[in-house]
DNA sequence: GCCAACGTTGGC
DNA sequence: GCCAACGTTGGC
C-alpha cells in the first residue's frame, strides 16, 4: 500500500493511537475493490513510501479492520468528498492498517534488481495503483531481504 | 519540472 | 459505445 510520507509516513503511523490508520481517500475502483473484496483482517501489508525522495518499502503492517465506508466521501468540506455517494450506497471504502514493524528503507531501485521480484505489480511499467496484491512468494522473498 | 502511462469525463 | 481531452500518478 502506497502512502506519501508527506501525508502519512511510517513514523506517523508509529505515532498514531494503536499504531493504526484508516486508509482513507482511495478513489480508484481497482484499489477499492482490492480493499473491499480481497483484504482480510490479519493480511500482511508492505507500507510503501511514494512520491518522495526515497521511494520504497518502509515497513510491515497488517489489515486490522475489514473494509467499511470511507467517511470522507460524505463530508462536503473534504477534498475526498463525492457528491454521488450516499450512506445507503457508499461508493468508497477503506480498511484500517496497523503497523507491525518499521524496516530499513528498501528502495524501488533495489527492488528492481531482484529477478525474484520481476513480476511485482508495483514494478510494472505504468503501474500507478496505490494498492496492489503481492504474491506469497514475493512476500516471502521481500521478508528475506529486510 | 518533465513526461509516460493510465483513468475519467462528457459530447456525440 | 466511441474517443478526444483532460486530470492524476509517481519515478526520475
Amino acid at each position: 500500500m502506497k502512502s506519501e510520507p508527506s501525508d502519512v509516513s511510517i513514523d506517523d503511523l508509529a505515532a498514531m493511537p494503536q499504531q493504526t490508520v484508516a486508509w482513507y481517500g482511495v478513489r480508484n475502483y481497482q484499489a477499492r475493490n482490492f480493499m473491499r473484496d480481497q483484504m482480510r483482517v490479519g493480511d500482511g501489508v508492505f507500507f510503501y513510501h511514494s512520491s518522495c525522495d526515497q521511494p520504497g518499502i518502509a515497513g510491515i503492517a497488517e489489515v486490522s479492520k475489514l473494509a467499511y465506508p470511507d467517511a470522507t466521501q460524505f463530508d462536503s468540506g473534504n477534498k475526498y468528498f463525492d457528491p454521488k455517494a450516499t450512506h445507503e450506497t457508499p461508493r468508497w471504502f477503506n480498511v484500517d492498517v496497523r503497523l507491525k514493524k518499521k524496516t530499513r528503507l528498501v528502495g524501488i531501485r533495489e527492488l528492481r534488481t531482484y529477478p525474484e521480484l520481476a513480476s511485482l505489480r508495483i514494478l510494472q511499467k505504468g503501474s500507478r495503483l496505490s494498492i496492489t496484491p503481492v504474491d506469497p512468494a514475493e512476500w516471502k522473498f521481500i521478508l528475506g531481504i529486510l
